[in-house]
DNA sequence: GTCAGTTGTCTAGACAGGTAGACATGTGAG
DNA sequence: CTCACATGTCTACCTGTCTAGACAACTGAC
């Protein structure tokens, strides 16, 4: 895909997938020793000591010296259900969490034809954009950007600084309950920005969600596109 | 989180920053100069060149010289729906394209707590284990390992092996219907294997679904571990 | 204690990644 | 044409990555 290689040294392969094992199962409680490692994988034993390195620094792994390398009890992640009623600070409180949100900036964007069509607006109707960070008990989880109509929220920006909720902002301007309509996810790797304003590796991963928001008479309130650290969030649908 | 960097190299970073930010609509015609991004980044000018390298090798840009570079028109990923009646084959039909699945592997393993917990099976139960690729018009798009009670489908994996399907071997075992309970979802680097099974890039991003399947009378029929190509795929909630 | 097998540490060398600077070459506005 | 500004190419140098080999130190079985 580029000139030479892809841009993620050898060490890191390596420690990637034996992170992809543990997680399958296939790797339980002992890795194999460093030499069989490094035969498994065809790189020097230095390249694993490395790769399981990284790996126990983040708190994956416990190495024994003369005994092995084992598998630690891996911290759970924080679940975030995803259905027709989503709301962050219900769900971070139920898991006896502290919710709270910061905002990052606001401004003025207008619609291009892609946005009108999602918010049912016309395009270059003016839209306030609001980015926002998501934090439960004082670690980051998700960024948001949200896009809203500035002509039916006018007061959306402040309410949301004061309160620090898109659903009590949303109610003082009006909008009793609302629902979600669609989700598309996808993933990518974290910006350098967005690594910054989380405080995550810079090789860390995001879940990315793009849904829209309706009220009750079915009229779109928000674009919200969100990026959820995926080492510190399970996003989970129940389909009853 | 490692002894020096994070294991991935400077030019990758940048290259995944002006990704997201062309995601994100931040860039949507032409990028800023070489000498720009590198004042930006805070680096030298051949490392941003080698950013826009790798993405123009991916197609995203397209480098015009004494001009500048510019966003390519960016191919939509496949849509995947996710709702209580998931079907690789239908859905893949829908837009067009040819599916198929392919047997990997298959083998036996014995059921521990959690495994038992989800398929509401006892400790020790012999599942099948499958695991398989889903093509779409001869593209990978994701790979699964799935389990099911090898006392209640005796002959699931040839059924699979024939059909390459999922939904029409556990019709061949006398599943009528089946319908989805409940869809975890995480997100990881690519592991080795993976990217080798699915011919994609070693530095790519894959979803993670882990899943349960229920027949009519809610008893589980298979719990299902799925990665999907996060640069190929993009999964779709509808919550009406 | 002995021994096989494990992790820890050191040295040295080949090679890719990143910085720095210089200059060539194409583009469009004036 | 001229000029500012864009990308293309080259050399030089330093640092980090990866390999290779050797040896030390620790653990558990015998």
């Amino acid at each position: 895909m580029s000139p030479d290689g892809d841009g993620v040294t050898l060490w890191r392969r390596v420690a990637d997938d034996i992170r992809s094992n543990i997680g399958d199962g296939t790797i339980s409680d002992a890795l194999p020793s460093e030499l069989e490692l490094a035969a498994r994988y065809g790189v020097n034993r230095h390249t694993v000591r490395r790769a399981i390195a990284a790996l126990t620094a983040d708190g994956l792994l416990r190495v024994e010296r003369g005994r092995g390398t084992f598998v630690n009890n891996k911290p759970q992640r924080i679940v975030y259900p995803i259905g027709s009623r989503t709301r962050f600070s219900e769900n971070m409180l139920k898991q006896s969490l502290e919710p709270s949100g910061r905002l990052i900036k606001s401004d003025y964007v207008l619609s291009d034809s892609v946005m009108a069509a999602l918010l049912k607006c016309r395009v270059g109707t003016r839209l306030h954009r609001l980015d926002s960070l998501a934090v439960a008990d004082g670690i980051p989880l998700s960024r948001s950007t949200s896009y809203f109509s500035a002509e039916r929220f006018p007061g959306i920006i402040e309410a949301y600084a004061e309160t620090g909720s898109i659903t009590e902002a949303l109610r003082r301007e009006g909008v009793v309950d609302y629902r979600r309509r669609e989700t598309r996810l996808t993933a990518e790797r974290v910006s350098a920005r967005d690594a910054e304003l989380m405080s995550c590796a810079a090789d860390a991963v995001v879940l990315i969600s793009r849904a829209i928001d309706v009220d009750l008479e079915g009229q779109p309130v928000q674009f919200i596109r969100t990026k959820f650290l995926a080492d510190r969030v399970e996003l989970v649908m129940l389909q009853s």
